[in-house]
RNA sequence: GCGCUCGUAGCUCAGCUGGAUAGAGCAGUGGACUUCUAAUCCACCGGUCGCAGGUUCGAAUCCUGCCGGGCGCACCA
């Protein structure tokens, strides 16, 4: 199994090559003039001081294009490439045959760590945490799928000067009210109140600051009442994530309290290697090229002033553990935009270190913030934060009106959120808003899954595994988008970028509309029947694990 | 001040390893259900691709400058 692009791509390359005398790109893309276009003879002709059409010609005549396409010269000298009918057919049958769709392991499986959602201990989850989960979410399924070994990492908050309130709160309370509260997902209540307190009340407040001493300095039984906070909260996250649909599981929570007794040698480690450098009294480490608003070098703090670790010196355990331990060489960090400096601090500093080496990548996976409807950031700590899970049932309470099935109208509702934020470009912010997300009409989820229902409704009635013939032009236009599938994989896999998939499945979705419209199907005679049953099919198939891959279902019927 | 990022149709967005008339959806107008799910489809309307230069046979795409929005810039994550 073959992808077509780039079958035809590699064969093209050769000719190029020759003609060029170099390794040449024959830069193929989709044409509105024929299946595809190659214009690599244009940016060739001032090279070689010919004229384009000329170098086209010759690239023709030394291509080997037996059995697959048939090709002219056009325009000031692109190449259109026409697939021939039976190769096209041939190859879609390949397709419909092979269980992975078209789409190989990669022939270079890499170990990928991807760190996203990592809420916060004794928070709600909010519409924040939102693109990083269903993000994060997508990339794993696509790289795992792919063949690369993918481990998920929820970064979680679980340590730092928060809890020293909270567990002054739960002190407060007694633990079986602190309990109760947190099972049934009021971390909002727990957290305010607790900061209620601590602003308010200036003994409680000094009684945090003690405790925050006393659970860092090893006190078991503090140890203990936290550990009831971390278990409460990651039980409350378990059935956020459930409700939308994450792969996320227990083992993937690994909280920042993880790496506490790494930190030291972190710090030993960089001292070792003459990184670090005391300023202002911290112990901090210089990366060339990063300036701070006086223009002065810009430092990471390992090591605060007080003694005490912040996050620089947690992120620098956790990258270097995922390294050395977990032996990831491609790490992906699912945040918002906002943490780009400090990620690009961290990569640097690492680099430094001797851990970020040539064969391991880091990447920083950013994305715009959600906005609330002044246009302004969406932040917990303002105040009106949306809580996640509300914004959840709403959606599903939405669709339930439009599906009587409770299931359908979770898969639709919970669909039209993770389809309009994996839809678009994420290095954008966007507004939230609710009323366009859960829109049924146009570019969104229930498009796709509605364009899959009807396949599926078709298939109910008639169904046998049959040869592809094409005929009609929308068949041909559907079984082209059809091959483009691994093409849109491979995009995703290089980018990072899930809305190149969610756009390959709407347009396969409007050449499948496209050919509906135009092909009967159960009412086709005899072979064609059956021929088209099988595109139906196929067709299906790439749309309902399409969107598996972006972690929205595909029901039978909507 | 420095850095990152965004600016494409009334609205929301694709397109950006430079390539043939800049594409979708929503909104608006007009059509299509005795036919496999009309949550659909077809047609029309709608754009100085922020502005100005530059490179090029060719720029929404690359470079420079400017304008405008957002974010970041030492002990909070």
């Amino acid at each position: 199994m073959t992808n077509l692009e780039s079958l035809l791509s590699a064969r093209l390359a050769t000719a190029f090559t020759a003609i060029a005398g170099s390794p040449t790109d024959p830069v193929m893309q989709r044409s509105a003039h024929a299946d595809f276009q190659a214009n690599g003879a244009l940016p060739l002709a001032r090279q070689l001081d010919r004229s384009p059409r000329e170098i086209a010609a010759e690239v023709l005549a030394a291509a080997d294009l037996e059995g697959l396409a048939t090709a002219e010269v056009s325009g000031p000298g692109f190449i259109n490439l026409t697939v021939l009918p039976e190769t096209l057919e041939r190859m879609v049958n390949e397709m419909a045959a092979d269980e992975r769709l078209g789409v190989p392991f990669t022939d270079a499986p890499e170990t990928v760590i991807v760190d996203y959602s990592g809420p916060n201990v004794a928070k709600e989850m909010h519409v924040g945490h939102l693109r990083s989960t269903i993000i994060g979410d997508c990339l794993v399924r696509i790289l795992r799928w792919a063949g690369h070994e993918v481990k998920s990492i929820s970064h979680i908050g679980d340590w730092g000067t928060p809890f020293g309130m909270l567990l002054e709160r739960l002190i407060e309370i007694g633990e079986d009210a602190a309990a109760a509260e947190l099972s049934v997902g009021d971390l909002d209540g727990f957290y305010k109140a607790a900061r209620k307190r601590f602003d308010e009340d200036p003994a409680f407040a000094e009684r945090s600051r003690q405790r925050v001493v006393a659970l860092q300095s090893g006190d078991q039984e503090l140890l203990r009442l936290w550990q009831i906070l971390v278990a409460e909260s990651e039980r409350y996250f378990l059935t956020v994530n459930d409700r939308l649909g994450v792969t996320l599981s227990k083992e993937d929570f690994v909280g920042e309290s993880f790496y506490n007794d790494r930190l030291q040698s972190v710090v030993e480690e960089l001292d070792r290697l003459g990184l670090l450098r005391k300023s202002n009294g911290a112990d901090c480490v210089f990366p060339a090229g990063f300036t701070g608003r006086d223009g002065e070098p810009f430092p990471l703090i390992v090591r605060k002033s007080d003694g005490g670790y912040g996050y620089p010196a947690t992120d620098l355990a956790a990258i270097r553990y995922r390294i050395k331990d977990l032996k990831g060489t491609r790490l992906l960090y699912v945040t918002g935009a906002p943490q780009h400096q400090h990620l690009e601090m961290v990569f640097a500093v690492a680099k430094q270190a001797g851990w970020l080496t040539g064969s391991v990548r880091a990447q920083h996976v950013a994305f715009g913030s959600i906005l609330g409807e002044d246009g302004k950031m969406l932040r917990s700590r303002a105040g009106k934060s949306v809580k996640l899970i509300d914004l959840l049932d709403e959606a599903v309470a939405r669709a339930s009106t439009l599906v009587s099935d409770g299931d359908v109208a979770t898969a639709v509702g919970i669909g039209a959120v993770k389809y309009a934020d994996l839809s678009s470009g994420m290095a954008k912010d966007y507004v939230f808003d609710l009323d366009r997300m859960l829109t049924f009409t146009g570019d969104t989820g229930v498009y796709l899954q509605y364009a899959h229902a009807r396949i599926r409704s078709i298939l109910r009635n008639d169904f046998a595994s049959s040869q592809v013939h094409l005929t009609e032009p929308a068949e041909r236009a559907l079984a082209l988008q059809l091959l483009s599938f691994p093409g849109a994989i491979d995009a995703v896999v290089d980018s990072l970028e899930p809305h190149k998939l969610a756009g390959y499945l709407r347009e396969l979705a409007v050449a499948f509309t496209a050919f509906y419209e135009s092909c009967r199907v159960l009412h086709a005679d005899g072979g064609i029947r059956a021929s088209r049953l099988a595109l139906c099919d196929l067709t299906a198939r790439v749309l309902a694990h399409g969107l598996h891959l972006l972690g929205i279902q595909a029901p039978e019927r909507l």
